[in-house]
DNA sequence: TTGTAGGCGTTATCAT
DNA sequence: ATGATAACGCCTACAA
């Protein structure tokens, strides 16, 4: 079309205050250039942190990205596939409220729309994983505090994320395998549970060594509990998280992690859920490298 | 209808796997039964604790509500009002990203549908505001120091959130009026300024006291300070924060605190938006009292 | 370049 | 109680 027609239509446009109705073009196109994200709890930082990420990732694309939070209620969660599939979305990001009956709402998203499951893989479904490799997060971690002192020379302690999850129970078994000879015990993935089993730590008469824990949030709780007793990281007890949640960077000291690469996760959500056919998005599962980012709690020796 | 079709019809439609169409449905009735809700930062625990909670409220309600986050930047604040409004959500809740330049994304979005903000106060626009009443619970908080220890027998501190937000100013402002003769330092809403503050105050020589912040996320950043110099929490230094996010009560010690009453808040904004001409939706700043929580951290007299 | 017609899936209305 | 029709706002296709 010619420059001055289009410049007359866009000005009208402005002036008679027109806007797309992004209703009616989803409903002539069948696409709304949108997709959901499905998120267990908001008030975990881990996820919230995850959401954000997710979004960001999205932040230059054109399409936009609904957030909706299932409040760790598996009802919750499936009406809010539910509406999302009603409204229509291009596709569904979801990270399972539940290892096991988060089935359900997984099934139903894929048989009506590209979907994924994120950061927590749901056994018995063939919908596409994305995830990070917790062995080789777990390397990277007994590489590290290897480097720092001889493995013969300090006590290590492994606080769990519980069996009940894949990536705890990966976590686990993968640091296990490296030293078999660690001091383990096993909880949940939240912040009281790293208080217990610092408490814990701590009862059995230990003054130092170093604790792995497999998520940020355990670490958070171990720090709380080690401080109000009076000792320190790192100078009585190394500490390293997984995640790299938000605030990890923030507490003191700042938390040794292990870095999901969101960023690229998220591009290849996208490339799968826009191309569900393509070589990508017939892979069944895929696990990202993490890097380990090494802060104040577990310091490089000189 | 007979109860004989109703059967039919229903059995049938399962049969046939038939999903309503909530774009079409939309279309027609110009009405999406559904909010948005746009966060400035989802990182944020404070935030994401709001997000969480607002979702919540709306859950039992039909209507669903969608979250964006604006990634704390304006602009990207403005692309989720203009997705929002393109996909003609019912009613938008907006917690502004910044006290002055998300004005216009406020503007636009109560031209369009109606439009409240909540938490923090834009001025220079009559959009009805939803928030707390910070002068109450600073109130609150005095009478719940002086209960415990004789105001003059106590050296106080405050510790602000700084002077570019409304709920930064009343704080400050309620705190000092009852308490003028505070030792009194003013900073922003973060974990980072809690820990800088908590320095501040002990590298001028105070071992004990009562520290007041203005947000829960100072107060965990001077826990973490105060922890890792070795001092203790309540013994030491009484603590009291504000907001009541989520982690506040697992932290060790747990924090006492002023909780706003977001679920009430909640109620009152579905009101305000389904019904915006009522005589409650003609409001335009409601400030809803707070309680205190008394935890841990700044325990009651016996 | 400009104009017009049809249909996306739903629901409100009007007629049978 | 059931059936037929139009319209929501947009985009595509085809005609003029």
């Amino acid at each position: 079309m010619s420059e001055e027609l289009r410049d007359r239509v866009l000005s009208s446009a402005a002036v008679l205050g027109y806007q797309v109705n992004l209703v009616a073009r989803a409903l002539r196109k069948e696409k709304t250039s949108s997709f959901g994200l499905v998120i267990p709890d908001l008030e975990n930082p881990f996820f919230s942190s995850l959401a954000q990420q997710v979004s960001r990732g999205f932040s230059e694309s054109e399409v936009d990205v609904m957030i909706a939070s299932a409040d760790n209620d598996i009802s919750q969660e499936l009406r809010a596939v539910r509406s999302f599939l009603g409204r229509q979305v291009d596709g569904l990001i979801v990270i399972p409220s539940d290892e096991t009956r988060s089935l359900e709402a997984l099934e139903i998203a894929s048989q009506h729309v590209p979907t994924v499951q994120f950061d927590r893989f749901v056994p018995g479904t063939s919908i596409p994983f994305i995830g990070v490799d917790n062995h080789f997060g777990m390397q990277l971690v007994h590489d590290h505090i290897a480097q720092q002192v001889p493995m013969s020379h300090q006590q290590v302690f492994f606080v769990g994320g519980g069996s009940s999850s894949s990536s705890g129970r990966e976590r686990t078994a993968g640091f296990l395998a490296l030293h078999p000879e660690t001091n383990f015990r096993d909880g949940s993935f939240s912040f009281a549970w790293g208080q217990e089993a610092a408490r814990g730590i701590l009862s059995e008469g230990n003054l130092r060594g170093t604790i792995v824990c497999a998520a940020d949030v355990i670490a958070l709780g171990v720090i709380s509990r080690l401080a109000a007793d009076g000792l320190k990281v790192p100078h009585d007890f190394r500490l390293i998280g997984f995640d790299d949640v938000g605030v990890s960077h923030l507490v003191h000291p700042a938390l040794t992690t292990v870095r999901q690469p969101i960023f690229e996760m998220t591009a290849v959500i996208q490339e799968m859920l826009y191309n569900p056919d393509s070589k990508m998005g017939t892979q069944f599962r895929l696990m990202f490298r993490p890097d380990l980012i090494v802060r104040q709690s577990s310091p490089h020796s000189h």
